[in-house]
DNA sequence: GACAGCGATGTGAACGTGCACATCCGGATC
DNA sequence: GATCCGGATGTGCACGTTCACATCGCTGTC
């Protein structure tokens, strides 16, 4: 009924060999699928594995082949919805691939959280190590203490020590900013991310972009910390100026705050203001209004990176990268704007 | 300036021994913190094992002492809040403690799925498994393949075989009932999670203990799937019976997606109907209305959960495990009941 | 001054696996 | 029938670390 006691030592190859009469190299081929080995001889030894409930040991095969198997996920900010889902996606794809997934987070961002993060994943010996919602202080940190192995970002960074997942977030923002424009919005204000985050400098360089082909006024951005309390803190001290009608916010979490910030100050959006994010996180589209915002496909930015990554490690030629390109999703929160301006209620 | 060239092997315990001119066993003891070591020699080899940019090699430990310093995490659902969050922690904490995290998800909740999940966390020779937002079935499957380490749930199950954290949701969920009768509802729907899910199950049980406490009429759950797309789709279906003046939703999301449904059909939340979630996401309070929930310290959870297993793990003795209760936190989307109940407006 | 005791260090084996090489056997080739 | 070849299998070692045990010298005790 229950599995042989467990006295001592698991099983070992050369105890499935022993009870299946032959050498522990034999079994050794047999599980890495080596070509030439008797059917029968196969049959054998799969039966003295289950038999003995035989488990290969990763330490010894990572010692003597110096693979470990393992990829490192360097993440900040893991907690939000983003991250979460392209670290599920990384682990997915990795298992797919037989690899195991070692993740560390980045609650410290100063040089030496991150440097000591990278270090307790190296202890690991990960064969690659991806960068999730990457600063540029990571960058630089993963430059000086040269890892020795490859590494993927989810952002480009343009830098030329690494590969990078083309995920086009200045087109992403910059279609954001032009849709308010589209809409008549001429005094937009930018609720931007914190400014050493690259996705955080992509989606303010698309929006100034945008901006600046449109040929309009440039508001000063707000730089925010992500977080939909950082959100209602900026919109309650914007609705004080009032002299805009649109605000792009990096993200959906700051929208859904300023859009909280606005309805406490009596302001409508999208009739006085209109508001757009960025991520369309799952409640985007339930919030009041319903939040307009550009979606990113999480889910494939972490397979992508896998492949990306593996295919680096494994020595192959470069694959082909597409840029994954970020769509607007036209929803409650932006209108076409308004006869007077929110400034005229001032 | 660039560091020597990695040739071949990374240094190992003896490339350093020999640099120290010691034997490779005083840099084994240096490396463990071994007491009786001279100073002058600690210092000897650590210098060394800075000239050579030595890092022990995980695997080689691992197969001697047969301790892979690892921890597995098996999670559902983890792109949403509140498992990213715990996951968050659980890594955190087990860094602190030394111990690297091996997460697994569980795409596919069929046995075979969870089975799968689990061999894959068994082949990195983990030394305890953590078991977050925990479907009965995965216990089922846990206790049939004996997989001979300790596991911890994040959520008390029954079950003897292992150790759980108890966060009292039935507590909370109680609260949250009872919080809508203290304002004098009495037709109250309990929007559930799948029934499966364990804290889904807690949920239902605390709404239920508290009708019954409170000799109400009981309305029929409906069970959900954890997302706002179900709470919208559930709410759609709710406003034409409108036989109710409050719901209580099992989470945040399913709840917003609930208000925005009640909103499309000219219901005002708190006026019409009042509305509860669980968990205290992020932007819960910046939802329109803020939403009334049950606050749950995800972050203090994981901390927990590596203490209980590391402890385990160690073979100590039983620590004390004090409840966590969930805490409710009132906000705007409750309010005392209405005069006519939303069900006259039929 | 002999001996126990302890602090500081060294020696060899073992952990479980894969690699390089050796061996054995049957069939094809001439 | 001697030779070669390749498929199927076995033998020993190496990977980098820790563990058990041994060694050496110094101090304190009687």
């Amino acid at each position: 009924m229950s599995p042989p006691q467990d006295r001592g030592r698991a099983p070992s190859i050369r105890d499935v060999a022993r009870l299946a009469e032959v050498s522990h190299q034999t079994v050794s081929r047999v599980l890495n699928d080596h070509p030439s080995i008797r059917p029968e001889t196969r049959e054998r030894v799969l039966q003295a594995m289950e038999t003995l409930q035989y488990r290969p040991n990763r330490a010894a095969r990572t010692l003597v082949t110096s693979r470990s198997n393992t990829i490192g996920v360097l993440a900040a900010l893991s907690t939000t919805y983003g991250p979460a889902t392209s670290i599920a996606a990384i682990e997915d794809a990795a298992r797919e691939h037989g690899y195991h997934v070692n993740t560390a987070n980045l609650a410290d961002t100063s040089p030496a959280g991150i440097a000591d993060a990278i270090e307790h994943l190296m202890l690991q010996a990960i064969e690659g190590l991806v960068v999730i919602a990457p600063q540029v202080r990571v960058f630089e940190v993963l430059a000086a203490s040269s890892i020795g192995v490859p590494f993927v970002s989810l952002q480009s960074t343009g830098r030329r020590d690494h590969l990078a997942l083309s995920v086009d977030q200045v087109t992403g923002a910059r279609r954001a900013t032009q849709h308010l424009i589209g809409l008549g919005h001429r005094e937009i204000v930018h609720l931007a991310g914190p400014q050493d985050w690259i996705e955080a400098e992509a989606r303010m360089r698309g929006f100034l972009e945008a901006i600046d082909d449109a040929e309009l006024g440039l508001h000063p951005p707000i730089l925010g910390d992500w977080t939909a309390d950082f959100g209602y803190y900026a919109g309650s001290e914007l609705v004080r100026r009032r002299d805009f009608t649109a605000v792009f916010a990096a993200n959906d979490e700051m929208a859904i705050g300023l859009m909280h910030a606005f309805r406490d100050a009596g302001l409508d959006v999208p009739g006085d203001v209109s508001v757009v994010g960025f991520d369309d996180i799952p409640v985007a589209k339930h919030v009041a209004p319903t939040l307009t915002t550009v979606y990113q496909d999480f889910h494939e930015i972490g397979r992508r990176a896998v492949a990306l990554l593996l295919n680096q490690v494994h020595g192959a030629e470069r694959i082909e990268v597409e840029d994954i390109v970020p769509r607007l999703v036209v929803r409650g929160s932006t209108a076409p704007v308004a006869v007077r301006p929110a400034s005229v209620a001032r």
